[in-house]
DNA sequence: TTGTATGCGTTATCAC
DNA sequence: GTGATAACGCATACAA
């Protein structure tokens, strides 16, 4: 910087991060230099000197989902208040691209990643993560061969528990799970816990309707329109997102079946959607900002002390009844 | 990097770059080398050193709202084929914000901007953009004293004269306007619209109806049940954006009026909600993706030829009737 | 407490 | 066509 302020450049770097050892006097002439000259910092000569950017990488699958819309808003709340940048990328649930993304993150030297894989048991974009330097914050992932990464997920299992119960105790015998891949934990883990709550019941597990196809809109169009379809169609629905839960609408309605008269409708998440339609439709709900605050704590935590082991953070999941369920009977 | 390859850095950096003078020889032996040493570029280094980062800073109200995930998705799209990557903030509509985000992304030497601002008259922030070195492109705002900056706009006004239009020749009299402050191109553009609406009926401008209050949605929430008490309250309702539509649901419901039978209701955007909403909601609808990419391809277009002049694209909107509008006795 | 000097990992400008 | 070298703007170790 210009050091026409008759003070070395040192002197103002010093004063920029302030330094404990400045005098008074110093740090005034530079402030006013830096006033009267209108410097400007370059955080890239910065970053490259320091060797830490102060960026954080994501990683999500699409952010014209509100979830992931909502979880990204809530960390950078977190990180700006400490001075990260986050550089956000999309994979389009696209597990190639993920590993596209990790790479590229790393070479633009983020200081750490927060990342929603589209497949948590793809070998190569495993081993893409593992090579990056730095604190990784997996978001409701179980990703075996990384050890070293911090986790938030979501009890996943609770609510879908309950909410199977729930449809099963009023009278519904087949129901119908539509879900993201297995590749990916929360999938996994519903599909578990609906197997869990057949079992404790005394009725047949319903194989065959279980769906775990993906969390696209069209998935949802499309095995909605094929479920019903069938000799004996369910008699209740279990989405497991709200992207999923706009094909599924879109079916029933074409179809002329009304959920909550006609079939029963659980879905997971609470957007304004599921909560302002008519008739509102039941939820398995959870705290989508706390997801990003805490995924924003892990990393800032070894971001400042490199030797805090990774951590897991589990948040709750919790059923919200509403119309959308009634018992198959009227 | 490792000169072991028995090649100098230079011409490392040329077959990285992929520079015209390289002999075949020299490109495999390098690759060879950088695969053998799991070379890792360094972008912070070569950005520094090019004096372009190839990032590209955004700022939006919020990502939450999928309409600006949308937006910046399909940015991305076009953006991240040149090989830019996305710093992305949100100013929670905040002009202070903005004017911070502004200044950080300058600082951390990003190439170009895409930025809604909260506040298109704020002089502290025109100034703060007016000191960015690079293209500029305004989503949907009119900034005076920015004549450099790039813009997409969308036509607001042609969809909002014709739902105007559509509700007074439906027999509505005293129509509402729920919408952002004025102080952003979107609603001063509406109000003028719906006030020209009026002016070419023989209806009086219901001035008291018309509230800019601003785009989330507990306006939409307070806004409604303020205006239903009043001793003639609206017949109908059109309501600037799909937040302030959920805040407006949110308050017919409490009130026990039904959309589309009690009260006639237009909203803008289209999105799950208004599209399945019970009765489906007749909406002011723009192609959202479009906004995005021509957004990437206006900052790219400078970027790639610094001497293009700015441009403006203009968006168009098309009134999607569905059955929330009916007239108003019955 | 302050100034000087070095290097972070690249790219670009030279010579060769 | 290739190699040596300077410079990008800053932070820091060391000297003063």
């Amino acid at each position: 910087m210009a050091r026409r302020a008759g003070v070395a450049l040192s002197s103002v770097s010093r004063v920029l991060n302030d330094h404990p050892d400045v005098s008074e006097n110093m740090r005034s002439r530079v402030l006013e230099a830096i006033a009267e000259l209108g410097y400007e910092p370059n955080l890239l000569a910065a970053s490259l000197r320091r060797g830490s950017s102060r960026m954080i990488g994501f990683i999500v699958p699409d952010l014209r989902n509100p979830l992931f819309g909502s979880i990204v808003t809530a960390a950078q709340d977190g990180l700006s208040q400490q001075g990260y940048a986050a550089v956000i990328t999309t994979s389009s649930s696209d597990a190639d691209r993920d590993a596209d993304m990790a790479r590229l993150l790393r070479h633009r030297q983020v200081d750490a990643l927060i990342v929603s894989l589209a497949d948590q048991t793809r070998e190569d974009l495993i081993e893409e993560l593992r090579r990056f330097r730095g604190p990784i914050v997996l978001l409701d992932r179980e990703v075996d061969g990384l050890e070293d990464a911090s986790i938030v997920e979501t009890d996943h299992g609770s609510g879908m528990e309950q909410a199977t119960r729930h449809l099963l105790s009023l009278g519904h015998e087949r129901v119908a799970l539509l879900t993201g891949s297995l590749q990916v934990r929360p999938s996994a883990q519903r599909v578990q816990a609906f197997r869990e709550a057949y079992r404790q019941s005394a009725l047949p597990y319903p194989e065959d309707l279980v769906r775990p196809v993906g969390f696209a809109p069209e998935f949802g169009e499309r095995s909605t329109v094929e479920l019903l379809r069938r000799p004996s169609p369910p008699t209740a629905l279990i989405v497991g997102s709200n992207q999923l839960l706009t094909g599924v609408l879109r079916s029933l309605r074409r179809l002329g079946i009304r959920p909550g008269v006609d079939i029963a409708v659980v879905s997971c998440d609470d957007v304004p959607l599921s909560e302002l339609h008519n008739p509102p439709i039941t939820v398995i709900d959870r705290d989508v900002t706390e997801i990003g605050s805490s995924a924003a704590r892990l990393a800032l935590e070894r971001l400042n002390n490199p030797d805090t082991p990774p951590r897991r953070v589990v948040l709750p999941t919790t059923l919200v009844l509403r119309d959308s369920t009634h018992s198959p009977h009227g």
